[in-house]
DNA sequence: AAAATGATTGAAACTGGTTTCAATATTTGC
DNA sequence: GCAAATATTGAAACCAGTTTCAATCATTTT
């Protein structure tokens, strides 16, 4: 590895001469500048980022937590945020957790070692009480999930106009024997939470009563997607339309159901969840609830940044518009 | 931030002797170590990483290089290393070039500045002589892209093969009209090569001459697949059979196709390639190559944790299987 | 022309760990 | 019981940068 010293000797100057050229300050003559600058080069020389962050001086990693990578929603929002790092500078660290507590605390640590500058997090396995502690070491910007909290930056859809507009379009379409696939279904606050009191809202207004059976939590797959419509094809009082947590989920359910036989949407509409590339190329298209990933994944970079940059910014909770996209599924 | 020092004065101790502590040092006494343990506990200390990789005992990170991360197949391959790593104590550093020579070069200089201690590509943008002296610093592992050199590491499939089953295939179907899309068509040596040679052999040993206007480069998407869709339309020779080099740019042909009235696979026959998700969930089922993503990951990962810790294992190059997945589309 | 101001520069201290080296304490061998 | 070997410990050097402080030099003010 070549050194400050190296080039300082090459050049003929001291290191700090040599630091001052590589931080762009002021009062360094002419001929000097550039006689450290043709060193730097000779030497192909890289400054050490470990040694200039002991130091405290640099901040060029930000980390996103994401639960599973392979999940398009997330790989999308991960592909915004890295693209906002790139322009300022920044690297992007993509911290998996596949929902371990453990892992998202490892991740956390992070911050505190100043391996990264600060974080987004896409979904939370912990408890925020276990998780707050943390942003003392540097900021932390919600995207995606979100919390009871109004001193942490949020990045959010409306959850609970998504399932509501869905479920109320396939109210408007003649349905009153919805099911309902989610994620949790006992959460105290956030996501999941404000989807079921959409759909609850949607039938109460309609005067649907709710039949729990119809309701299927943890499910997240394409597989998931599958099972269920095993089930649903089990029941003596099927539903005739899906409300599904995700385009996922969706795509198994359809292919499920035309393997049994049902006709879409005929015999059975179903409705996704995010708008993924998937939900366009299912035949029959995928109606979906449309969430804006790519702006949720910059607004929350450029948030992150802004906090790196000024210290505090009184932290704001951003909420992006979910849109009905109606296919041939409904 | 709680660094050694506090820790050596709270449990009366130097901070050499915390040192050997945190590292697993023989001869400490049980019970100053357990002084240090506890007094690391009860101030909540954790090693600055910067600091002990700056004296060049710390190695934490690996580097995994892709075109895209929202492409499935980059996104498996990830999730397969980034466990593999996570096993192992390694945190992965995602680095999306999307297709930008710069950017890649960008991210080799973490290996440089020691901020990953070893990389793998998955894609390569600039030519290898660019990229070679960047391994000088670090081991570098290549993992579904190749090249010309034995000196190193590469985990691949067999393109050749893949795309020879898969012409066959269809050939043995009746079809002698067969499109074939590909990412490049003139590289030199690699993925892309490879598979052009098998596509060619297939026809070639069938006795049926390559048709260059139904040869169609740099396609990629769902988008891409669907343009192809209209060009073949407008043909006035049009194919039977068409090979797509990503089950993302078939699911955008039988989109089209599907939506232009043709019926699939009677009218046109569609191969995949990858067997990602959305190969199961079109309709009809799509026939393709499967590559077996998690496993190149997951062995492309090993490979780069032995280089670590043993300097200089024989690079050698594994060869995975493919497999050709017939379902509905042929 | 002397004093005051500001630009330019480098020596040394500092960041938070690890490693070397030497000193001291303890155990083992005979 | 004494020499040799081994265990335990800390002071100081080191990693590669940045920052503080003071010294020198040039320029402007009075």
């Amino acid at each position: 590895m070549t050194t400050i010293i190296d080039v300082a000797r090459l050049a003929g100057v001291s290191k700090t001469t040599v630091s001052r050229v590589i931080n762009n300050y002021p009062h360094i003559s002419p001929d000097k500048k550039e006689q450290v600058l043709k060193a730097m080069e000779q030497l192909g020389f890289t400054p050490n980022p470990s040694a200039r962050r002991l130091r405290g001086q640099l901040a060029t990693t930000i980390a996103v937590v994401v639960p599973k990578i392979v999940n398009p929603f997330f790989s999308y929002l991960v592909d915004a945020i890295e693209q906002v790092g790139y322009r300022s500078g920044y690297q992007t660290l993509i911290c998996q957790t596949n929902e371990d507590k453990e892992k998202e605390l490892s991740y956390l640590n992070l911050l505190k070692t100043k391996q990264a500058d600060g974080i987004i997090m896409t979904s939370i396995e912990n408890d925020w009480a276990q998780i707050e502690p943390y942003t003392e070491f540097g900021p932390i910007v919600l995207c995606n999930e979100y919390i009871n909290k109004t001193d942490v930056p949020m990045i959010r859809v409306d959850q609970y106009q998504g399932t509501y507009i869905g479920v109320k379009h396939l109210i408007e379409r003649g349905h009153r024997k919805i099911a309902y696939c989610t994620g949790g279904l006992f959460t105290e606050f956030g996501k999941d939470k404000d989807r079921n009191q959409g759909y609850q809202k949607a039938l109460e207004e309609a005067g649907i009563p709710v039949n729990p059976s119809w309701i299927l939590v943890d499910k997240h797959t394409i597989e998931d997607g599958k099972r269920v419509m095993q089930l649903l094809m089990e029941m003596k009082d099927r539903p005739t339309a899906v409300f599904a947590g995700s385009d996922e989920i969706a795509g198994g359910l359809m292919m499920a159901a035309k393997k049994a036989g049902l006709r879409i949407p005929d015999d059975l509409a179903i409705i996704g969840f995010d708008d993924q590339p998937i939900a366009e190329v299912l035949d029959p298209g995928l109606t979906t609830i449309r969430q804006p990933i790519a702006q949720m994944g910059k607004k929350a970079g450029e948030i992150l940044l802004a906090m790196l940059n000024e210290p505090c910014p009184s932290p704001a909770v951003y909420e992006l518009p979910v849109e009905l996209v109606v296919r041939e599924s409904t």
